[in-house]
DNA sequence: TGTACATCAGTGAACGCGCGTTCACTGATGTAC
DNA sequence: TGTACATCAGTGAACGCGCGTTCACTGATGTAC
């Protein structure tokens, strides 16, 4: 039956919501659109008259989850901070609610639709997002630096979650010394100074 | 109809092989068995004389590229060199041949089979050979320097694989930049020199 | 060495299953009068 | 404001499809004599 158009956006933002969440957990290809729907309190039918598609839907729900931890990232103080969460225990074992970037790289590098358009621009304004906690060298120095960093994030944050736990801890620990002031950066060097301190600190 | 055991070996042989390169290519979830079989010059049924399952066949063909992986970081001469090969245009491109751990991570992560051991085993065999090209520090110091370094290896690869061409170049460079010289290794913040120099130079 | 036959690697049809997607239908919504 | 009705969000059965796996069968292999 018909619900009021409340109602339907709330439907539409309930799919949406959950298949961050599930699409993060499980993978691109680990999620149905029946559990999707049935997570929003729907049927897999209703689904397509807010969808078009299933790969409608991983685009759409991919740039919603890069846009917010892009704003997280932005809206973040002490990089330090960002980065002792970023490599906590609890970030390497909430897959669902943590950083889409590490969660769906692996899918979508083997991806060529709408999900690896909006995971590739969300990926690229994070780099420039992560440039902007970085003060010296020019626009592609500080560019190199912030893709050093986030190489650093994903694949040390994939790692952790790939391993039995003490070795996850071992990895976690080692992220967080290795990436804790990046201000021996190498990605600069030959500037006068390796000293790249976070803008606020 | 029965074939000599040298063939049937092959055959073993043949499928493992293209196991391998599918399933880098591909991930977990995205070649059959029916493809792997056919790459091999056989039908699906004969599959299961040599396999009990996929997922015994993922274990098996995980193992054979580690030990692989393993073997080509161990057998590196200069460690410059194996990087500036590991952040090539070529490297990037060719999915296939590559290094297992990028092409995997992501479908390893969610996996609680075989397949994710023999994934952490290989990793943690790899963390060791990647700690022996460093000197200085204890072995736990030297395993947290070559933890950071596969971690920029495997999220810039990663990286550099889900974005556009111009930014895959960007990425590239920058990690080649990057990782080169792992002389100034943030991971050991305190000790009297920040100068982890390679074994051989 | 030659022969008879048990073995078993490989074939291809068939299985159940879950997937993404479609569609006839339902009935509350919200608009036209 | 009240009523009649077109709209359309949601339901659930059904679709084709590809998957992993099974199995009766085939016929070359390789062993026992």
């Amino acid at each position: 039956m018909k619900v009021s158009k409340a109602k339907a956006a709330a439907h539409r933002a309930a799919l949406l919501g959950a298949a961050c969440r599930l699409l993060r957990a499980r993978g691109l290809a680990g999620v149905g659109i029946a559990e999707i729907a049935a997570e929003a309190g729907l049927t897999h039918g209703a689904f397509y008259t807010h969808f078009a598609s299933k790969e409608a839907l991983c685009a759409e729900a991919i740039a919603a989850m890069v846009a917010e931890s892009e704003a997280g990232l932005r809206g973040a103080a002490d990089l330090d901070v960002y980065l002792a969460a970023y490599f906590s225990p609890q970030h390497a074992r909430e897959v669902g609610e943590g950083c889409p970037f590490a969660a769906l790289i692996g899918d979508v590098a083997r991806d060529c639709g709408g999900a690896r358009r909006a995971f590739s621009s969300g990926l690229e304004r994070v780099i420039d997002a992560l440039a902007e906690h970085h003060v010296g060298g020019g626009r592609s120095a500080r560019r190199a630096a912030a893709i050093a960093l986030l190489a650093g994030m994903i694949g040390g944050l994939t790692m952790a979650r790939s391993v039995s736990p003490p070795v996850s801890a071992e990895i976690l620990a080692a992220m967080r010394a290795s990436l804790k002031q990046p201000k021996a950066n190498p990605a600069l060097p030959r500037r006068r100074s390796a000293r790249v301190p976070t803008r606020r600190k």
